[in-house]
DNA sequence: TAAAAATACTCCATAGGTATTTTAT
DNA sequence: ATAAAATACCTATGGAGTATTTTTA
């Protein structure tokens, strides 16, 4: 049994026809009177009653010409969906985040594939970087966006960097620190709630490096949350001070901290070596880059 | 794109080896590889990550895979329905029946092909023989079974003969008309109800022939209804005389008429010259034989 | 008798086997 | 060095074309 066989009975069934059907699928009449009695040979059946001129479905044939419908139906999906997939119009595309990324990212990131490409389905998985690299080595996930930094370097892991982030101290406008110029200790940011969220090892060694062990995040930060949108809000309304991403809050001012924090992070794509990459991965790529330099 | 190239994939899918795959397929591995190649080449991209030992699916792999699966078991189910159709087990058996053997045969016919044959779909169509028969060159129907006196002899249409059907009037046990032995005329009877199914034509004028024009059904039957089991009931309740198929209600007594009513129905089973007939067909005319015989 | 389907025959494309090479661990 | 996949080459099955016969309206 052939899909090019069922193709075939489809045809005859609709046009009661070996010559006309024939000629419509590109074939001669012999050969379509073979192709059917194979299938009928191998189903143990005869499909048509050749009545003369017309000829006409068994009842098996109606049955067998019930059940051909949808499967030919199916197949003619699965053989466009190699185009709708290379289009990027289709298909699943599972991306792990890191915190912070996943902070800064996660929502309009999903906006955008839901308005620019909603035919792909986004599954997002957040967590720790050693987890979603084990998720990603499980092929549970097809990439990750996490901070490099905090990515124990690994031979299998191909690491894209997108952008580098600026991570910095930020405030509303009209507070108390906003007015101070570059001379701005870590101590002076101390005396305000600090706002963040939560902050990979790498970035907590990186503020201790530079502004002692007081500055560790664990001990800090006195407000954690996952939606910087709500840290942001928080930072605007009171006067805590934000530690971010720079991009993530364009509205607040930075302050110039002496010494300046650089570089905290380094967003990139992580996927798996030698494994092809979701066609939906592209639009991905150019999303979070367009997105970081906002 | 093949069925084979499908199962092919599926079953790469889930071992991950060429090697191990084609043994079960009972193929060689040059061979599989081959084939999944070819199915790449027609979709437009790779399916499978080659990576050394393992072979894991890409995710437009998992993409088809996801389509193909299900397609290869509505395959499967297509090549058994042959089998099973054969074996009368699945199909559809669309049947027409006139009213006289439709009321005495359907109840039954549903109840026994629901029981034996659950997997039968049964589709009873009644109406006038005229119009089963027009149903039946449309394909509408498979068979009808109708009284083949009722029938207009064709050329296209095949009968075959079930069983000759004695028509009969009857009474409750007890009635007035139950002490008279042989010498009933139809003028006595017409003193009391009469109760009938609708009467073809035919069976009509076997009536005026034998008694006379107030035989006429359509003047001397007060009680007509399609369910002769309701008829039956009432006539055991009341004085009402029923006229019908002897089998129909055998605890009632019959009536020994001058003179006496010969052959009212010959139920027949009529299918489309020249057109295979469905394989639950068989089942029928078994079925609706042992039916006529009880 | 004419039109349509079945059959006979031939050809070739391709699926599959065998042997070998390449690749990755 | 070994095991697995890819490649090269060959064969044979079967699908398709041409020509012919059979069937039916």
């Amino acid at each position: 049994m052939t899909l090019v066989q069922l193709r075939h009975l489809i045809a005859l069934a609709e046009s009661g026809s070996f010559s006309k059907s024939a000629h419509a699928l590109c074939l001669t009449q012999s050969a379509l009177s073979r192709s059917i009695r194979a299938l009928e040979d191998e189903l143990g059946a005869p499909l048509f009653d050749r009545i003369g001129r017309r000829n006409e479905l068994t009842p098996f044939g109606r049955e067998v010409v019930a059940r051909a419908g949808p499967l030919m139906l199916e197949a003619e999906e699965l053989r466009d969906s190699g185009r709708r997939m290379r289009e990027g119009h289709a298909g699943v595309l599972r991306v792990g985040m890191g915190s912070g990324p996943g902070a800064m990212l996660m929502t309009p990131l999903l906006m955008r594939m839901a308005t620019l490409h909603p035919r792909v389905r986004v599954v997002v998985a957040r967590g720790g970087t050693e987890l979603l690299a084990q998720a990603l080595r499980e092929r549970t996930l097809d990439a990750l966006v996490v901070d490099a930094r905090s990515l124990k370097p690994a031979a299998d892991l191909q690491v894209d960097e997108l952008h580098e982030m600026r991570g910095v101290f930020m405030c509303r406008r009209g507070h108390p620190l906003a007015r101070h110029r570059g001379e701005l200790t870590f101590e002076a940011v101390q005396h305000y709630p600090i706002a963040s969220t939560p902050l990979s090892d790498e970035v907590a060694r990186t503020l201790i490096e530079c502004y002692g062990p007081q500055a560790n995040p664990a001990l800090c930060v006195t407000l954690q949350c996952e939606d910087i949108h709500s840290l942001v809000e928080v930072t605007r309304r009171s006067n805590a001070v934000l530690l971010a991403i720079r991009a993530a809050a364009p509205g607040l001012v930075e302050l110039r901290m002496t010494p300046p924090l650089e570089g905290v992070a380094r967003f990139g794509l992580v996927t798996l070596c030698q494994r092809s990459a979701p066609p939906a991965l592209t639009i991905l790529r150019a999303l979070i880059r367009e997105l970081l330099h906002d």
